[in-house]
DNA sequence: GGTACCTGGAA
DNA sequence: GTTCCAGGTAC
């Protein structure tokens, strides 16, 4: 295993790996090096225009890395997430769609029974186009009366539906749901996680963790990142994950249209990753 | 080529 | 903070 720390060996690297070798390797404390450089470049203009993700994408292009494969020993237990200051957003933790699983709930059931009418249907997709889209917690319904329980005994996380707290705005869907289910009431299957499953997902992903809180401006239709606080995390927590979910801390989003399922993501809310670990440390 | 994943927003 | 939404890849 070779270690690289020069930008010019790191070139070279990069290029031999276009033909067949390896990417370059580094210590954790070589990355968290890298990291504090390209902090300390300033303000870096996005290399993605047009996709989203620029903000993840263009620090690992600065990384010279591939997605989703850190360039450090034991990277299968490593995750690196960048994430934007300030902007109030979730930032997603993993995806896992529900059990069970040969039922595909989401896109056989969630979206035909309970979705609604794509905002760009007979626009941007054909006039058919549905959509069912639900950032859901464990604290409060949604107003379509969504809410996350979590079954200690059978040691489960379920989707419940109350009909009953949807609210106002809602009625017209709340009558097309009824029509289309046939009755209204809980659902009558409902979406799970066995905390098995769930924690093997979770803890296989962010067993430890780099995390990067950028900031971003916009210069015109460009946009521009300071890669500011380096957090390094440790140690995922099981005990803290799930309380986290009874806390409303973690959220479950449901993210379908009819053409393209996004799948099913456990995202949590702004700069609270570090709540998820056992040791914490900033650079 | 379909499904389940990945990276994430804007209002 | 909640509701609703985006372009991608691995297999």
């Amino acid at each position: 295993m070779e270690t690289i720390n020069t930008e010019r060996n790191l070139r070279q690297t990069h290029l031999i790996g276009m033909v067949q070798m390896s990417q370059p390797v580094y210590s954790k404390q070589e990355l968290i090096e890298r990291l504090k450089e390209i902090r300390d470049k300033g303000w870096i203009q996005n290399r993605r225009k047009g996709n989203t993700g620029g903000i993840g994408n263009t620090l690992e292009d600065l990384l010279e890395i591939k997605e989703n494969n850190l360039p450090i020993p034991n990277s299968a237990e490593w995750e690196l997430k960048t994430h934007r200051k300030n902007n109030g957003s979730l930032t997603t933790l993993f995806h896992s769609e529900p059990s069970p699983r040969s039922l595909k709930i989401v896109p056989s059931i969630l979206l035909p029974y309970y979705g609604w009418k794509h905002e760009k249907a007979g626009t941007k997709y054909p006039d058919s186009e549905m959509s069912f889209r639900q950032t859901i917690n464990a604290v409060t319904r949604t107003d379509r009366g969504f809410c996350i329980v979590i079954d200690y005994d059978e040691e489960k996380i379920l989707i419940s539906f109350d009909p009953g707290k949807v609210s106002p705005k809602h009625k017209e869907w709340l009558t097309s749901v009824e029509e289309r289910v046939g009755h209204i009431g809980e659902l009558d299957i409902q979406p799970y996680w066995g905390f098995d499953d769930l924690f093997h997902t979770a803890g296989s992903k962010l067993l430890n963790c780099f995390y990067i809180d950028a900031e971003v401006k916009k210069e015109g239709d460009q946009e521009y990142y300071l890669y500011k606080d380096i957090y390094m995390l440790r140690k995922f927590s099981k005990q803290k994950f799930i309380k986290a979910i009874q806390n409303g801390i973690v959220l479950i989003d449901f993210d379908a249209r009819t053409g393209h399922n996004h799948g099913t993501k456990f995202r949590i809310r702004e700069d609270k990753i570090p709540i998820l670990y056992e040791e914490v440390s900033m650079f």
